[in-house]
DNA sequence: GAGTGGTCTAGACCACTCA
DNA sequence: GAGTGGTCTAGACCACTCC
């Protein structure tokens, strides 16, 4: 009669939850508005608000003005993918870290590195190569390119004790970030660095970032064969 | 003198971001509690509550009780990517899409297909491999095993006019998923249905799925060469 | 013990969108 | 125009954690 005497918004989630996978409200249902759910629960809209938002922002309901919420007919999983500091990367999987600076030294960026930052062609760069070792063995090849115009305090850095990816997470926070993977066959370069037969199969990661729209870097990141990304659905 | 006269958690989130990318609050600094905030911004304590709550979610801040609201040293970041049907992936590209069923039969799973579930070795599992073309041309082939204990109904269905991964979407939810990346050459039987030459770095994605602890399906995802899985951050 | 965040309430006004 | 979610307020109690 008197279910939860004291509901939380925790509650009302997991309940309403439960009604969903079992199918009480099937999917493209229109669910009771919000103060119908709160006088059910016994609760102030404002709890149930919070509890019905959470499951939109998992994508398990859509909700509109005036139209109600619904439970999503094709709810949209999302795998996420931390994106840690390369040394943490290595030293969470318990092995010893190992950072090596290959090149750096400044020139005209290839047009393929101007365009995907939006920048004019003939752009001098920064451009820093480096190896990252786990246990002694190579596990990320790191090819970057730096716009000293926006951290123009990369210019008296030398790279040669701490990674540009460590150095710019403090340095040189970005607003918006532009991530990607492929697979790629290894050119002779990163074949070298990384110990491995020229045109075996990598996969590389690439990431473009921005302070505002101030182009930062381009980073390429390949991994020798075998590595996993990992995610978490 | 008198910023907004009114504030929104939106503005306050937005000024609170502000000053931690100006280093106003640098990494590590405790930042004032939400009282004082809200006095500040002349908001209730709720709202400032939601804003910082925000932050915090994001990874921007991290927050104790008792020991108050610290601007995060390492913020993590996370990529974000959707899982979509095939089929919509490719629709959202504006392309057409075409389903083409390769194979379909019952019999032993491979015991790399078995460990990876949890089921025993010798296990009998439905197999389906097919083709997913993109304007005519290949964009993905799937590889999967299905577990028919989990999903029964799996039997009837023959999979001609509809993918797997469509059916299964609507058919068995999965409550646990393992995803990930990697690259790898392609096989004979790949490199032949993705029109690629044998060998080819190919970017394979692989899902495993339960639904609490007992195993769906395991599919292995063969992207031809040049494919991006592209994230949001 | 005391300070800080976590949550809840009751009421209110607003913004969007459907009809 | 009217219904629904989005947000805000002022006040309150609680839970955790540091000292």
């Amino acid at each position: 009669m008197n279910p939860p005497a004291r509901s939380s918004f925790r509650d009302i989630k997991a309940e309403m939850m439960r009604r969903i996978a079992t199918r009480v409200w099937p999917p493209g249902a229109l669910i009771p508005g919000e103060e119908a759910l709160a006088q059910e629960f016994g609760a102030a809209r404002a709890t149930v608000n919070k509890a019905v938002q959470e499951l939109a922002r998992a994508g398990v309901v859509e909700r509109k003005r005036k139209a109600g919420t619904r439970v999503a007919l094709h709810p949209v999983r999302e795998a996420r993918l931390a994106i840690p500091i390369v040394r943490r990367e290595v030293e969470a999987k318990g092995a010893a870290y190992r950072y090596l600076l290959l090149e750096r030294r400044g020139g005209f960026a290839p047009e393929a590195v101007t365009e995907r930052l939006g920048l004019p062609r003939g752009k001098r760069m920064l451009q820093v190569r480096c190896l990252h070792l786990s246990d002694g063995a190579p596990y990320q090849f790191e090819d970057r390119w730096i716009n000293a115009d926006t951290v123009p305090t990369v210019r008296n850095e030398g790279f040669r004790d701490v990674g540009p990816n460590e150095w710019l997470v403090e340095n040189a926070p970005f607003s918006r970030a532009e991530y990607s993977f492929f697979a790629d066959r290894a050119s002779a370069d990163e074949a070298k660095a990384l110990d491995v037969n020229e045109g075996e199969a990598v996969l590389v990661a690439e990431r473009a970032t921005w302070l505002l729209d101030r182009p930062i870097t381009l980073v390429r990141m390949v991994h020798p064969p075998g590595h996993r990304v990992v995610m978490e659905v």
